[in-house]
DNA sequence: CTCGTGGTCAACCCATCGGTTGAACAAAGT
DNA sequence: ACTTTGTTCAACCGATGGGTTGACCACGAG
């Protein structure tokens, strides 16, 4: 699975990596310190912080024997451009649809936005 | 895996289904419309639309003996409301780091930004 | 009623995923 | 030099995911 854009999607699938992504987002942490409030081993994390590596959201420096991860924001923006354009493409297409009903002969009554949000 | 950002999220990690989507976003179409294009049986694409209806990014009504898909605009707030939110921390954090950068006495030479991005 | 046509269900295959345990490696601390 | 602490590597396991084939169901056309 080469293409950038489902390595993102993929990675943030789990509730786990979506959470370190979020507690990242606070403070830079360590391995042993992100994996401390889940009941996984450190490793699970750690293959976990890989996942989310590959998916270019996150990086690992060097300091000393601990390796601090670092959320990194820029890759975001590939997801944003992507969900934005086909909404924006979708959205366009709800309005076109409803000025065509709304200029329709009253044939038939458009059934009135039914919508129990 | 029940819960529902896990399920978009997911369900646009794989290309063809991205593809999906952006084609649904210019217009609805059928089952086998969608699978023309991709060289997988037409039980495969039934499969990744079952996904994405799960997802609640997509909806099939019925007409006739057709089905219809419709793209589902809404549940992409869902994620851009999840995304913006760490990402816009992320961003935050990383000004602020900045001005701390820039208000140091230049006592401790602060390891010069050692980030060769 | 029968016959295409559009679509789904079911069972299976193989690759990947999230998790485990156990060993290894790297850099202090002693 | 030995130990401790932090992290990763390797091998394995059960579950899930994307794909297949083959049967099945729903409908409208003849």
């Amino acid at each position: 699975m080469a293409d950038p854009l489902s390595r993102v999607f993929s990675a943030l699938a789990d509730p786990t990596r979506r959470d370190i992504v979020a507690r990242l987002a606070v403070a830079d942490a360590t391995v042993n310190e992100l994996a401390a409030p889940y009941d996984v081993t450190v490793q699970a994390v750690s293959k976990h912080l890989r996942v989310l590596e590959d998916a270019g959201l996150v990086s690992r420096s060097r300091e000393a024997q601990r390796r601090p991860v670092h959320l990194e924001a820029e890759v975001f923006d590939l997801m944003t451009k992507w969900i934005e354009r086909y909404r924006r493409q979708a959205e366009e297409r709800y309005r076109r649809l409803d000025d065509v009903l709304r200029s329709m002969p009253d044939a038939d009554p458009p059934p009135p936005e039914e919508n129990p949000r």
